[in-house]
DNA sequence: ACTTTTTCTTACCCGTGGGTAACATATCGG
DNA sequence: CCGATATGTTACCCACGGGTAAGAAAAAGT
């Protein structure tokens, strides 16, 4: 029979329930943020009890304590998780060269596939009214730098000549909601892959942008190609983004 | 001489202080849902109290079970209204004619005007877990119905040679999510009008699908543009309905 | 071994807010 | 004017769940 402790079905706690608890306390705080991300995302967060964050990981309420301060402040530090893996995201684009639209492009994809990660969901799908004022300030600039970034990329490019001109903060507004969409409809056992929905939304958030966008038009490269340049010459090797569909 | 009791902010309530309350039933249950409404989207569903809501139409609490079962009940009528509006829309735009890609543009740009308001941004940014499984099932059918029609336009429009080939279904992911994330970030005191978002949108939304975006393809123009520009009073730049460039 | 510190449990507190019972007061048909 | 019916009010109940106190049980230090 099965007289050891039944493994959980996914992601096992490193609190087994009758063995070693040897872990390091960063896994600890970072296991408890996984199952609590999930539970949040699954029912909701005011219909999940801390008991039940606790029973999942095999432990009681009050052991949460040691690692944070209350309720909101593990809704906090999930939604940190989300916030850093778009700041790496974003700093890494930052980093690397290309036109407005190369980088735009760029980060659609990115955070296309971050929106299918429970972290990634979690950045859209909290309600920042559930934290206190002090996070919910870091929060709300966080999202404002997100936010910033799209239309910096964008405005970039209709400088450098890759996008047309048009409203930075409105064609922001539209592409960010259809990605922030995805964090709302993606499910796991759906028939699409993150992968299928990062390319294609790559594709469909940024054709009517591109001045370049179909195999009409001169074919040329970016006409004009940046002359307003503003210290770093990227040039290089643009290729924006044509490749494999 | 305003002796009477000085009237509330907004939307006067029918239950004036000490004063006549003769409206009919449905008046003042409809009263109730637009307070309701205009709470639970300023403060979040689960941190409106009910007294709160009755407060602000001048009663407490337990009148409100005279037109309501319940908490839950208040939040399903709030979201139906919203439903409903985007059913005549729906609807409306059946019972007209034009090719796939006018209907679809119709339907954007109606919808973006409806998340601009409390009824219509109710329907995405309430959380139907918070209803009975009844009642969330009549939800999500709704919601059903209007994903369906999306995609439809959508493969109505490929079939007809107004749209470009396309997989219908996340294009009408990308689509419905950028018009949903109005709901979210929508600001009745922010710079932006309605109609100039609803404008803007058409375009955006559409601009890459259209097989006949810009100056080229073919000519058949289904419908004139709308010519209904209300009022271009914003950033410089934007060209809304030419297809110039 | 022994203390000390960290981690976790049992048992409890208590504010909150949805919901109800019982009663009061309009409103209306006649 | 009078009961019947809608409509509101006051006063209360109580389940729920976040949070805490006090102490057991490991781990770690000595």
């Amino acid at each position: 029979m099965d007289s050891a402790p039944p493994a959980p079905p996914s992601s096992p706690s490193p609190w087994l329930p009758f063995e070693s608890r040897r872990r390091a306390r960063d896994e600890k705080r970072e296991a408890v943020l996984r199952a609590a991300v999930q539970l949040f995302l699954e029912q909701g967060y005011h219909r999940v009890t801390l008991n039940e964050v606790a029973e999942r990981l095999n432990i009681t309420k009050p052991a949460l304590y040691n690692y944070f301060r209350g309720k909101d402040e593990i809704l906090f530090e999930c939604w940190s998780m989300g916030a850093e893996l778009v700041d790496s995201v974003i700093t890494e684009i930052n980093a690397g060269g290309g036109s407005g639209l190369a980088k735009l492009r760029k980060l659609v994809h990115a955070y296309a596939g971050l929106m299918a990660t429970d972290f990634g969901a979690s950045l859209v799908r909290f309600d920042l009214r559930d934290l206190t004022e002090r996070n919910a300030g870091v929060a709300r600039a966080a999202k404002k730098r997100i936010d910033t970034t799209f239309r910096k990329y964008i405005s970039g490019g209709i400088d450098d000549g890759s996008i047309r001109p048009c409203d930075p903060k409105l064609a922001a507004f539209a592409i960010a909601g259809a990605l922030n969409w995805i964090g709302h409809w993606y499910r796991r056992d759906g028939g699409l892959s993150p992968s299928e929905i990062a390319d294609e939304f790559t594709v469909r958030l940024t054709e009517g942008l591109a001045t370049e966008g179909r195999q009409q038009m001169t074919k040329k490269t970016p006409r004009a190609p940046q002359r307003r340049n503003s210290g770093r010459a990227t040039t290089g090797k643009k290729r924006t983004g044509g490749g494999t569909r």
